[in-house]
RNA sequence: GUGGCCAUAGUUUAACGGUAAAACUGCGGAUUGUGGAUCCGCUAUCGAGGGUUCAACUCCCUCUGGCCACCCCA
């Protein structure tokens, strides 16, 4: 009896407490309905109930933000295919995150696990089909034919560098906000160009120091692969009892990738399987003989790779992927906390760069007949080397180090430092400072932490007598210089 | 999209069926012209919601998110 009533007691109390809680977070689900309306959105609870009281809206399911740690890393890779893409000619474009859902379906494929699982697809307030880019090519071809780029001298060569968007389940290296590195070249048919863009995103990735091998082969035209596909499936289904389940299955779904299976039971037959090197036109035959001659000479290093084929259907002829060495990879990726999975496999990595000839886009999107290449680099992969890198070698990309930092004493000093400060800036000289703080310990303290060569000391004293004092923050030797001087002191030092 | 592991302060990690410990960081302070040392103080309703229980951070379910494998891709 009496615990039956505590717990009523205890629950009305719960509740009564639970109301008061909820009564400011009701306000704000009400502003935030009225938001949602505004927006033109459904008056979707879900999407009010989503979000508690005031609670911070979360970070999406597989975005991440680029803080200022992260920075120099993002810096370095930036610069890093500037340089590259410059060097070899290529113009930067960017086109819009937003386009057309169209366009990327014709592209891309209906098919395709991209656009059939994975592409931002919603309509806008016009009711305008929109979809969010999946990868660049697509919309560097509606670019090219749109601005009538055809006219330009062939090949025209462009790069971009941006955010992609894929509603893939998120992984390390992997995020529904990507970024590449992508590389296009239009309008011409010749194994150079293959060559070149291999090599760009080859000397990239070496520029990094990451050093990679090329996985190359050639699918041939859309009538070489028609046949060998005949050919392939009808081998597989007479050795079907031979092969795992999972083959079973992609033999009609996408039958080349049963090539790829990793299954050991499979091996042997998939050995003997049809290669589609055997299946190519001599033309294309003769085209990618051409493409390996160039690499050759070009001393990258390539494997070929028969079962390689895209998952894009855009491709023809020449298709590659570019993968971390692994026998300059070291220690895979940290498998710590793994309890009692038994970490199978030595884990195959993820592809860097992929890409390919397209000869036949260009013309299917409503274009001249052009044929074209191009690659994208997975900026976030090349990332994920680079920090196990850092991190093995302990040395961080080089920390924003030196500078300088100016520290103010007293109420005059400090209407005069704001000044002084402006003008050293007007020099480009990097200055920390900390104006709020009036204590000259707790400014050094923060002089400290910012890990500056050299503070600059500004006293009442000083003041009147127009100079200023030096003081090296290792050493801690310190000099009284005229302000006049102060600029010339100032880069004598740094300079050294 | 399928399966597995996980979720405690800004970070890294504890503990326990009875209302959270520590380290580091951050901020404030130890008589306001001098730093990287020491000491002191502050900072968590234990991812969200629900259930079991007299009582849950601790058990169960759902959701969200992270990681891993598959699928696929960069």
């Amino acid at each position: 009896m009496l615990k039956k009533s505590m717990k009523k007691i205890k629950k009305t109390v719960k509740s009564v407490s639970k109301k008061r809680a909820e009564e400011p977070a009701k306000k704000n689900i009400q502003e935030e309905k009225k938001l949602i309306l505004a927006a033109g959105l459904e008056d979707d609870e879900q999407l009010v109930v989503k979000g508690p009281k005031g609670k911070l809206p979360s970070l999406l399911r597989g975005m991440k933000d680029v803080l200022p740690k992260d920075w120099p890393y993002w810096k370095k890779i930036y610069h890093t295919a500037e340089n590259i893409a410059e060097a070899y000619g290529f113009g930067y474009m960017e086109t819009p995150v937003l386009e057309e859902a169209s366009l990327f379906t014709r592209s891309i494929g209906r098919g395709t696990d991209i656009i059939e699982k994975e592409m931002y697809v919603f309509d806008d307030r016009d009711g305008t089909r929109v979809g969010m880019r999946p990868e660049f090519t697509a919309g560097a071809v509606r670019a090219y034919i749109s601005h009538g780029m055809h006219t330009l001298p062939q090949p025209v060569k462009l790069w971009s560098f941006g955010q992609l968007f894929r509603h893939d389940r998120p992984q390390a290296g992997r995020y529904r906000q990507l970024h590449q590195f992508n590389c296009e070249s239009f309008g011409a048919h010749d194994p150079a160009v293959d060559a070149e863009l291999i090599v760009v995103a080859y000397n990239f990735l070496r520029d990094l120091g990451i050093e990679t091998i090329v996985q190359m082969n050639s699918i041939g035209t859309s009538e070489d692969r028609q046949n060998y596909l005949v050919e392939l499936t009808g081998y597989l289904r007479t050795k079907r009892s031979y092969l795992c389940e999972d083959c079973k299955k992609r033999i009609t779904r996408n039958p080349l990738r049963v090539l790829d299976c990793k299954n050991e039971s499979c091996r042997p037959t998939l050995e003997e399987a049809p290669q589609i090197v055997d299946w190519l036109s001599e033309a294309s035959k003769n085209y990618f003989m051409k493409v390996l001659e160039f690499l050759d000479e070009l001393e990258v290093p390539y494997t070929l790779k028969p079962t390689l084929v895209r998952g894009l259907d855009y491709y023809t002829e020449t298709v590659f992927e570019i993968y971390e060495d692994p026998s300059t990879s070291s220690g895979q990726a940290p498998s710590a906390g793994s309890t009692g999975s038994p970490q199978a496999g030595a884990g195959q990595q993820s592809a860097l760069c992929g890409g390919g000839r397209y000869d036949l886009l260009v013309g299917e999107l409503g274009g001249p007949p052009t044929p074209a290449c191009g690659f994208a680099l997975g900026v976030e992969r090349v990332m994920t080397i680079l920090r196990r890198k850092a991190e093995e070698n302990k040395d961080k990309i080089e920390k924003e180090s030196g500078g300088v930092f100016f520290a103010h004493l007293g109420e005059q000093a400090r209407r005069r430092t704001l000044k002084m400060i402006e003008d050293l800036r007007r020099d480009g000289v990097v200055l920390h400072h900390s104006l709020g703080k009036t204590a000259l310990k707790a400014q050094l303290e923060l002089a400290n932490k910012f890990a500056v060569a050299y503070t600059l000391i500004l006293g009442q004293k000083e003041v009147q007598d127009g100079t200023i004092i030096i003081r090296d923050m290792e050493s801690g030797i310190q000099e009284i210089v005229d302000q006049k001087k102060l600029k010339s002191e100032l880069e004598k030092k740094t300079k050294i």
